[in-house]
DNA sequence: CGGCTGACTTCGAGTCAGTGGAAGACATTG
DNA sequence: CAATGTCTTCCACTGACTCGAAGTCAGCCG
């Protein structure tokens, strides 16, 4: 089964203008029919889905275009991209803790205009307001 | 007490550059010297620290700039600074879930390479390879 | 057969949030 | 008086898209 690009970009939810990028780019390998459109089949389907979630991750083009060249080259790179994945496994714990405390700051914010409105304290607020 | 660009810098570990862009576009107020150059009071260096948390929470440079309008307007806007507070507080809880999905994903696929590098299963990676 | 539509193609420009560097102004120091 | 250092503005560049123009091709209608 082989689809069109508009097809794929429908399926994963990337834009065409996406896809072609990655392409181009060499994320992921596409053929060409007859009058030089790309083709795609179900297995660019589920690499584009990982290529989503890697980006997601925050991995740069360059490092997934990397990562897909050793999926590319077969059972001998399976250690380097084990040590590729642990390490971006690593960042994303990282982000999960930053996104926490970040989380945090804005609740801590957010508790203090809270009193700020019900007139338990002063609006002291913001540096920036007294140079107005 | 009065800070150069440079000390400020310093203080809240931005670049120069990325301050004078900052109040170029309006995110901060800074009077100039008798020789144009920017000064800075102790105020400015909090407010730098809120814009740091505020950009690293995904705020864009525009709503940054609206928001410290509105502080600067004072009193009469306690409401909209708050609304627009929870809005990013929502959206930075937002983040901390998808981060934990992001995460939980990474090691899931950490988890599978182990198991491949184990010899527990075959090695049917990742769809790509097969078109090389 | 001519013309139209629609989906594709490439390519160049724009976006955002900086980053980097050149050229020029000024103050301090040797 | 020249060198050094820090500032100033301005313009170009980055990454990862996003948008739009112009061209090509297949299929369909009358």
């Amino acid at each position: 089964m082989t689809y069109t690009i508009k097809e794929i970009s429908e399926k994963v939810g990337l834009t065409a203008h996406t896809i072609r990028f990655y392409t181009d780019k060499g994320l992921l390998p596409c053929s060409r029919d007859k009058n030089n459109r790309r083709v795609f089949d179900s297995e660019s389907i589920n690499w584009l889905r990982t290529i989503q979630c890697l980006r997601k991750c925050g991995i740069s083009i360059e490092d997934i275009r990397a990562y897909s060249a050793l999926c590319m080259q077969g059972d001998s790179t399976l250690k380097a991209r084990y040590e590729f994945l642990k390490k971006q496994r690593d960042m994303a714990l990282k982000r999960v803790e930053e996104a926490k405390e970040l989380a945090d700051y804005m609740e801590y914010k957010v508790q203090h205009y809270e009193d700020v409105l019900a007139h338990r304290i002063p609006d002291d607020t913001n540096p920036a307001a007294k140079k107005a």
